[in-house]
DNA sequence: AATGCTGTCAACCGCAGCTAG
DNA sequence: GCTAGCTGCGGTTGACAGCAT
């Protein structure tokens, strides 16, 4: 899109994946794993080049990537984390199950900028301006391929899942929304450390595996109770943090 | 109802870092 | 120590959906 192509003077595909294209990958990468992407399309059979693939495969098709809205916990999560990372979204992704990098830049870059930016005031600005968008199912008129069996969010809703998170989660986090629940810096430094401590030392294949914490393809720690797990005990710090801080 | 505008999101590119030879 | 190849990351782009007029 835009620029000049990289794959296309190799005679290769580019643009929008198709749902027997997503099928073929995925069933590869389910068969062989994904050791060498350059390699990969060729050997399963896809006009892509390897970049592409990996791509698809880490923001799209990897079973345990979570789809719909963020929820509103998780908003308050990436500001948080970009006050203290800055931009890197990788390691900010690494925080947040089931989120990839790409869909966390884009939500910041979209409007957790943007409302940092127009409302201080008044915190959070009232709901979006337009209701949730369907998961986009780029160029799959099928939608996004039959993913495996394993598949965990394959709702027609793209806020299922989530929206479940939020019920559960509403009941402990409310005061995030409603009493403009602050964080400060040394809450996330504490938390985060010991969050990780408590998947990294716990499983051996914690979220914090630098490069990409979601690698382990069968061993990925990212069910959705683990998830609401990570949740839960970061939220349950932060409590613990604030009363703390009331001492 | 038609058109224009805006926001969202998947996908691309280029670069940096890492590793093997 | 140097070079080449590969992977991963961050920035950017353009298509498309939905809202406003």
């Amino acid at each position: 899109m835009g620029r000049s192509p990289c794959c296309e003077k190799l005679g290769l595909k580019r643009g929008p994946w198709t749902a027997e294209e997503d099928r073929i990958l995925v069933s590869h990468i389910e068969r062989h794993g994904h050791s060498n992407w350059r390699a990969l399309p060729k050997q399963a059979g896809l006009l892509r080049c390897g970049k592409s693939c990996r791509l698809r495969w880490i923001n799209y098709l990897r079973p345990d990537v979570k789809r719909g809205n963020f929820t509103g916990e998780e908003e308050d999560a990436i500001i948080q984390l970009h006050s203290m990372l800055g931009n890197r979204w990788s390691t900010i992704a690494a925080r947040l199950p089931g989120r990839t990098d790409n869909e966390i830049k884009n939500v910041w870059n979209t409007h957790l900028k943007k409302r940092l930016e127009s409302s201080k005031p008044s915190g959070k600005p009232g709901a979006p301006k337009r209701k949730a968008k369907k998961p986009m199912a780029v160029a799959a008129p099928e939608g996004p391929t039959s993913l495996p069996a394993s598949s965990p969010e394959q709702s027609p809703s793209p806020s299922t899942s989530s929206a479940a998170e939020d019920d559960s989660m509403a009941t402990s986090l409310e005061i995030s929304s409603d009493e403009e629940f602050q964080i400060d810096d040394s809450f996330w430094s504490e938390t985060l450390a010991m969050t990780v401590d408590s998947y990294g030392s716990g499983s051996g294949s914690g979220m914090e595996s630098a490069g990409d914490p979601f690698a382990a393809d069968s061993a990925s720690p990212s069910s959705s109770n683990e998830e609401m797990d990570f949740w839960v005990r970061l939220f349950i710090q932060a409590g613990d943090v604030q009363s703390l801080s009331q001492i």
